[in-house]
DNA sequence: ACTATATAACACCTTTTGGTTTCATGTCAA
DNA sequence: TTGACATGAAACCAAAAGGTGTTATATAGT
């Protein structure tokens, strides 16, 4: 289903931060273009271009409704930031053990 | 690129495929740059500005050793990463979610 | 059918980005 | 000191990103 001829991939999508302010409010809630303009320092063009973006790396969906197009989030790209996110966790884990370890060799030492 | 007034954010820095697999590679083992950009297609003072941006988001972090300049990743900036993808945890925890917007947006069509 | 609206598509401009080559500086080793 | 090596800095360039306004097209409402 997911089609991997994306033109954009979720990591440039969320680079932008208005991009990342258009994600944050069609999570709130589905949303046509001129809407989702209003909340924005920029053109209605400017915007649609963000969105097309967006849709591109398939992080939102557009939804005909009568003359409106509605878009949405689609949360589903973002499951890949998280899995490469989730290699780094062992850093910051490992850190953490390191302090643990040293904490518990110190007492370990003074027995 | 060339004046870079603005610290970049761990967002943006992540954005390039390459910086990607900087990060990856500087999480393996501390390397310097010559080392480092053999790994790359491009020029040593290529890669030497790409460490740059990551270092700017603080990402990695650099360690004078003799002649060498020996870079190592520093994983707390994903943190922020992190946390801004918790908030769109509970859109793909909570399946219902999707159905409760289309439910909200079909109700105000008044069809 | 006509008019107003929503939005995509187009042309264009400016800034930023990612890359190059060249040069300067600093460090190790004869 | 001389020379080789490691790196950063500067100047430059092509391409992409981000913005603008202006159409073109389809739909809603009268």
């Amino acid at each position: 289903m997911a089609a991997s001829l994306l033109k954009h991939d979720v990591f440039q999508a969320i680079a932008d931060p208005t991009r990342r302010q258009l994600l944050r409010l069609l999570g709130e809630q589905e949303m046509p273009v001129t809407a989702i303009s209003g909340h924005f320092p920029m053109s209605r063009t400017a915007v649609s271009k963000h969105l097309r973006i967006l849709a591109d790396a398939g992080l939102v969906k557009p939804r005909k409704v009568g003359r409106e197009t509605r878009y949405r989030l689609e949360p589903e790209p973002l499951l890949e930031l998280k899995r490469w996110l989730s290699y780094y966790e062992r850093f910051w884990e490992n850190k953490m053990s390191a302090l643990q370890r040293y904490v518990e060799s110190d007492e370990s030492d003074g027995a």
